[in-house]
RNA sequence: GUCCCCGUCGUCCAGAGGCCUAGGACGUGGCCCUUUCAAGGCUAAAACACGGGUUCGAAUCCCGUCGGGGACGCCA
């Protein structure tokens, strides 16, 4: 027994190409996609550009290059294509005006000759009552006859719903079942005046032609649902299974925007964090494996994910914790990624040399395990490498007015470079015992050589251990570094 | 204004009537390690919004209040 086509789990992400992929999107489209590989469904991507106006082709480059950033896959859609094409709605136009004609012959939707209303052309009184902005009494009276007549004559007109009394319930995945007093859900229009259909009537028709099985889509969209249901059952098809997750909220709990810092995930690759921590992070933003789990690849979120997983309440954004994922993700790079990944970041610093993939490979890569500890995002690499890279062209001042200052540290670092000069192995342990060395000689605490000896060989007071750094710096670099501080003394 | 959704540590989650003196993670404080900064180890503070029910028993069920969010477009 196989399984048939309508028992394979079948979703999709329909983004509008009226702006970059958001964190919010992209955690949308992550959900369906982690739905549809563990269900071993199939993953669709349809681009909803039916607002012209709004719409462009270079959003939707920038949100497929944003799903594909995340390593999101998609079986059918822009570039795969698939038995469904085509994939964006603007190509799909017939199929709307016939559904509404449809709907119209049906006696499900009625021609609305009123002309366009913008949104608040009649906002809701303060008393309560709501002027509908449309009259659909008058649009109802009007005789076939007469609407043969208008159409005839060119006269602009849009399709409405025609929303009947009654109740209409829905079974959410997350919320459980949600109902609605159809009193309440104004005839909204499915076919406007230019001849594009609205969102209601496009995803219903898609949704329905792609026979798609589960929608999974933000929470705003909860009391648009209601509307699409009475949309599937006016053309007697059956209704999908609804997911509508929480909504990521910015550190005031408003709604995610510009002003909470970055928002397209594109912006995350250009500050420094790999997709995999950003999928992670994503991931248990709004929804939970169940256990205490954190750190996840994204095969063990496919295999761990439910869409019963996913939580009621609203969800906020937090960078320190992504932060931290960046961190622990890095951390599981290997060597090879990890110099792949950083070349362009240090091209772009101008501090790339070609022998750092070649002959210096291998030291190059004992510089970046010294800063995986500490770094948390790709630039972080950079900033700490430079002082491996290049000699400093500056020295903090107030690590010179605390290390270097003291009377007499000239000769000392004096002392310590001509150690350094005669030492045979240039490694960590001799060092170590000779900066040591040279220290008890001259009565000094040891920490006040390798202070001011970090200063003389970075500029700063912090950077990895000393003595790892001196052995990577080699003994020529070392010794010169050091006699540049000792003239300024 | 109307309708809908939601309400556990600062934040993200666990908890699906007794296992909860409410658990984990990020962040924060302290201690240890230590040449700085990290990392690491240990540790601490930190929450069931409030009020009524139901029940032998409620973070878990019901109602209300308050609070937050979303939707009310010929946008999606």
């Amino acid at each position: 027994m196989t399984l048939t086509g309508s028992t394979i789990p079948r979703v999709r992400f329909a983004p509008s190409p009226t702006g970059y992929l958001h964190v919010g999107g992209a955690r949308t489209a992550l959900f369906n996609w982690l739905f549809a590989r563990r269900m071993g469904g199939v993953f669709v991507l349809r681009i909803e550009d039916t607002d012209v106006e709004r719409s462009s082709t270079d959003m939707v480059t920038g949100i497929l290059d944003g799903l594909s950033w995340l390593g999101l896959d998609w079986d059918e859609g822009p570039g795969v294509g698939g038995p469904h094409a085509p994939y964006f709605q603007s190509e799909r136009l017939e199929l709307y005006r016939a559904a509404a004609a449809e709907l119209v012959a049906a006696g499900r939707a009625y021609y609305d000759f009123g002309g366009p209303s913008k949104r608040g052309d009649a906002a809701a009184d303060d008393d309560g009552t709501y002027e509908r902005r449309y009259d659909r009494d008058a649009c109802l009276a009007v005789s076939a006859d007469e609407v043969a007549r208008r159409l005839a004559a060119g006269e602009p007109y849009a399709i409405r719903f025609l929303v009947p009394p009654g109740e209409t319930v829905f079974a959410d995945l997350v919320h459980g079942d949600v109902r609605f007093d159809n009193a309440h859900i104004e005839d909204f229009v499915v076919l406007r005046s230019d001849g594009y259909p609205t969102y209601h009537l496009s995803v219903v028709v898609d949704d329905i032609a792609m026979a798609m099985t589960h929608v999974v889509r933000g929470d705003d969209h909860i009391s648009n649902t209601p509307k699409q249901v009475l949309l599937y059952q006016a053309f007697g098809k059956p209704v999908p299974h609804f997911a509508h997750v929480p909504l990521i909220m910015g550190a005031d709990k408003k709604r995610l925007s510009k002003r909470h810092g970055a928002t397209s995930v594109m912006e995350y690759e250009r500050q420094g964090y790999v997709p995999e921590a950003m999928v992670n992070f994503l991931a248990l933003l709004g929804w939970s494996p169940g256990q205490d789990l954190e750190l996840l690849t994204k095969d063990e979120l496919v295999a761990h994910f439910t869409l019963e997983g996913i939580s009621t309440g609203n969800a906020v954004f937090n960078t320190e914790k992504l932060d931290w994922f960046n961190h622990q993700h890095l951390l599981k790079r290997s060597d090879d990624d990890l110099v792949t990944l950083l070349t362009p970041w240090f091209e772009r610093a101008g501090l790339w040399q070609a022998d750092l993939a070649g002959a210096r490979r291998g030291w190059f890569v004992e510089v970046l395990t010294l800063l995986r500890p500490r770094a948390r995002r790709l630039g972080e690499f950079v900033d700490g490498a430079r002082p491996f890279l290049v000699a400093p062209d500056s020295y903090d001042a107030d690590g010179v007015a605390k290390h270097l200052s003291a009377p007499g540290i000239g000769a000392h670092l004096t002392a310590l470079r001509e150690a350094f000069a005669g030492l045979e192995a240039f490694t960590e342990g001799p060092l170590e015992q000779t900066l040591r060395a040279v220290a008890e000689q001259r009565g000094l605490k040891a920490g006040v050589l390798i202070h001011a000896t970090r200063l003389a060989m970075t500029g700063r007071t912090v950077s990895p251990g000393l003595f790892e750094l001196l052995r990577l710096l080699g003994r020529d670099e070392v010794v010169a570094r050091l006699a540049r501080v000792i003239q300024t003394r």
